[in-house]
DNA sequence: TTATTATTCAACCGATTGGTAGAATATCGG
DNA sequence: CCGATATTCTACCAATCGGTTGAATAATAA
């Protein structure tokens, strides 16, 4: 794997691993939402829900176009790609691996 | 979404989030590895790689068996699972209303 | 029994994290 | 211009993280 998609991983799955960032994702995805009015729905401070912006926007999840001294935030789906990718890869191959050790273990349980 | 199933997820993001982990996790989807040989593949210390497969172990992807004075690793795949399915519903939802929007924007642009 | 091996546990360190509060900056509306 | 509003920036704090080293524990080998 190269270096920049790890780096890039680690960003995404680091982002993700926060239920506050996470519910901030899906709020977006309802649309675009301007900093102030996104804080208002979480039990934290502006600046906090500022900062956790800050590192989905790190992670490339999220864009942001200034419109006067409103900031409004989109949604950037290609990295989610990327890391659902990763994951859905893993996933099938140990499926398949775990299945297949199943099947020896079950075989030599009924062979002896 | 329930509180533990939340909490699950927090592990599991946080666990992949390191290239280190990963990288762990990969080794061990080649089958069952005792941690000293785990151990000897990575540019750490042995205690470092304890930890981190501890961290694997919290998050439920590796369980562990101990044989004599070995512990030798699992992959675990259904937390596995999980987390892939969030970040693949999220995708397909974020796509589609990305999807949504260009439609808009390009209809908007050609219209006028 | 005694050494050696495999592993965790405990303590420590520096860097990062998630939160706060307050100051600085820029825009909007009167 | 002046006050209110939207936001970031800076500084701070406690907690967690990723790493190290050294001691403790337990199983194997001599």
């Amino acid at each position: 794997m190269p270096r920049a998609r790890s780096r890039r991983l680690d960003q995404v799955y680091g982002a993700i691993a926060s239920p506050t960032r996470r519910a901030i994702l899906t709020a977006l995805a309802a649309g675009e939402v301007n900093v102030g009015r996104l804080a208002r729905r979480f039990p934290v401070s502006f600046n906090a829900v500022s900062k956790h912006v800050k590192v989905l926007e790190r992670a490339g999840l999220v864009s942001r176009s200034v419109r006067g001294r409103e900031h409004w935030l989109r949604l950037r789906a290609e990295p989610l790609r990327e890391a659902s990718g990763w994951l859905a890869r893993q996933r099938v191959f140990w499926d398949a691996r775990l299945d297949a050790l199943e099947v020896v273990l079950r075989d030599d349980a009924g062979g002896r």
